[in-house]
Order: C-alpha cells, then structure tokens, then sequence
DNA sequence: AACGCGTGGAA
DNA sequence: TTTCCAAGCGT
C-alpha cells in the first residue's frame, strides 16, 4: 500500500505539481485577479461568501451586477439593506445577503474600510467563518491559510483513502489538510485556490478524473482504485422524507398595474425579503384547516398549483389572482410596479408571479 | 451538536 | 423522476 509520507520534499513536490496544473488550467473567473495582478479583498470577499454552498455559475451573473452597482465596499456599505436583499433575490441563503451588509458596515467602521489581514479579526465579521476567513487570508493577502471547503474535503477524503463517512472525520481531514500549509515562501493565493480548483474540474464528486490529476501518484485512493468509493456518507435510511406543506398565495393587482407585496420578517425562512402575501403554510394532509387571508369568492383560482422545493420541505401554493379587491391600507402591505418587482423576488414568489400566464381567459 | 437556511443543474 | 449536492454560517 502506498502511502502519502508528509517529508518537506515530498510536500514540496505535492505543491509544485498542483500549482503547475493550476496555473496551465485554472478557470478564469470575474472575481479572479488576472495574474500578476494584485487581488482586491472586497472582491474575494464578495466572491466567497456568494459562492458559500452555491455553484459558480450561478453566482457569475449576481457577482457582475454587484460589483457595477458597487464597486467598493464603502458602496456597499452606505446602501440601505433592503437594496441589497432584493439584489440578492434568487441567489438563496439570505441571511448572507443580510450578513454582507452588517460585515460591509463593521469594516467601515472598525477598520477604515478595509478587510482585516488575521484569522482572529476576521471572524468577528459577520458571515464570515473559518472557510471564508482562510480564503480571504489566502486569496486575498497571501498569507498561510487551511482553507477547508467540500472540495478540499472530498480530495483529503480520497488522498488520504478516509472511508470513514465525512460527518465523521471533519476534524481529522482539516488536520490532514494542515500537512500542506506550512509557513511557506511560495503563493499561499494560487495553492488554495488550485486545491478547489483541482476539486471543482479534476476531483469531481463523481467519476473523478484521477489519469488528469498532477498528485495522482500520492493519492492511496487511486492506487487501491477507492476513488469512486471514496468519500462515504452517512445513510439516508433514517433521514425523514421532506414534510410537504401548502398555502395559498394571493396575486393581488390594482388598476395601476401594480402588485401587493409585503417585507417579510426579519427572522426565519426568506427573512427580509420581498414576498407576495400568503396564508399559512401548513401540512399537505391538513390543506382544509388553515385560514386563508383572504375570501375565495373574491378571487380566481389557477388550477395549476406551484410546486417549491426549499431544504427542508416542500411547499404547494394554490394561487388566487384578483384585480378588483379592495385592500385596507396597512403597514405590512404595500403596493409595488409590475416592473420593479421582476428580479426582486425570491424564487419561490417568482414562480407565483409567472403562474399568473396561466390563467385561463375565462372563469 | 445538529439543524435551519434556497436554488438549480447534473446524473 | 428522484437524488445529490455547490467555494458554509449562525445558533
């Protein structure tokens, strides 16, 4: 059995390997400084926390219109919160776009507008925890980093041939990880991002592409063709199925072609973002019990019910469309345009938006 | 420590 | 279709 032996020159020749692969293969990203040039820490910043448990090219559109409508940090942080919530609408995960704001406002405030260069100030910021604290070090200042995300995981996982389910072994593979990220001359920036990189396009989780990987001959995994068994889960068997619920949405319009919205909650799912207003959500088996908000008759139904699935639970909304209710005038609701609404809405009030294409002509 | 928190793309 | 899961954090 081989086995990784973790000597200077060895470690050496690990980084080498992996940082010739990276700089012949790297992705170029719009938040990824051309080479040579220096990086600028609001963009890294911006970059990972979008990127935190979402896929690149989900955050390459959200990552352009941001950083056009803010260039800087101070843009950032003198904009209201609401802004910047309805910028983030559809990217998911909202407590981050909340927390970028309140991070934007502490470096302002507390550090003349510019990011902390130590682990220990950086994770005073909110939204900011040791994953993105040690890529800001990194990336962003080049300093010595154990950067650990699901890629870095699932590589250590397999390098190492762990097959122990990952829930299990964060705390060892981190210390794995550690092994790499010695106090360095070399570029800590390019060596944490090849390790992700190499993750993203060569360590995929499936079907990894271990004949293109630049360490493939100190990987135990390869040499005892583990790759594909390699990392383990823990079993589903006992997980629940996801509970479905469901509600009633109410697409209200007024003869100004505008849509009653409310602010939600600050707390809780979708917390601070725009929504169309709805009645409880409340178990599937239990449709007839809940309260609507509003009396049917006034109403016309869309036969077809939208369907959204969020992490833990599955939402069915019946959809009530009217464009005659009279509405009292209220601190929760309030009336917004057609236009302005379009990419201001979370995902799951999109889809009641748009259902209302499918309404039949008469009824 | 385990759970809440979104979304969309791939297999 | 279902399932997995992507550069995690806060509580």
């Amino acid at each position: 059995m081989s086995s990784f032996n973790p000597s200077l020159s060895n470690i050496s020749d690990f980084r080498t390997h992996l940082l010739a692969w990276y700089r012949l293969n790297r992705r170029e990203l719009p938040w990824r400084y051309q080479q040579n040039a220096p990086p600028d820490p609001y963009k890294v910043w911006l970059s990972e926390i979008m990127l935190q448990q979402t896929t690149v090219t989900a955050v390459i559109p959200y990552f352009q219109k941001f950083i056009k409508k803010w260039p800087t940090l101070c843009d950032l942080a003198q904009s209201p919160q609401e802004e910047i919530i309805d910028m983030w609408a559809g990217l998911g995960y909202y407590s981050r776009a909340r927390n970028l704001h309140k991070c934007a406002r502490q470096v302002l405030q507390n550090h003349q507008s510019v990011f902390p260069n130590t682990e220990k100030e950086l994770l005073t910021l909110a939204g900011i925890g040791p994953y993105t604290a040690a890529a800001i070090l990194s990336i962003a200042y080049n300093k010595p980093a154990n950067i650990v995300d699901g890629n870095v995981e699932r590589f250590m996982a397999r390098f190492f041939m762990l097959k122990k389910p990952l829930r299990d072994i964060k705390p060892l593979i981190k210390n794995k990880a550690s092994v790499f990220v010695g106090d360095y001359e070399g570029d800590h920036s390019d060596y944490s991002q090849s390790l992700m990189e190499l993750g993203a396009l060569i360590c995929t989780p499936q079907s990894p592409k271990c004949e293109q990987c630049p360490v493939h001959h100190y990987c135990e995994s390869y040499a005892n063709n583990f790759q594909n068994k390699i990392p383990t889960r823990i079993s589903k068997e006992n997980k629940p199925l996801r509970p479905q619920r469901h509600g009633h949405a109410y697409l209200i319009k007024n003869k100004k072609n505008e849509i009653l919205v409310e602010r939600r909650e600050e707390k809780g799912l979708l917390a601070n973002t725009i929504g169309i207003p709805t009645s409880q959500w409340v178990d599937h088996k239990k449709e007839k019990e809940h309260l609507p908000l509003y009396n049917k008759n006034d109403f016309k139904e869309i036969e077809e019910r939208i369907n959204h699935v969020f992490t833990h639970f599955e939402l069915e909304l019946s959809v009530y469309v009217s464009e005659t209710l009279k509405i009292d005038q209220s601190n929760k609701y309030y009336w917004i345009s057609e236009e302005n609404l379009k990419r201001k809405l979370p995902t799951v009030f999109k889809k009641v938006y748009n259902s209302q294409e499918k309404l039949s002509p008469k009824k």
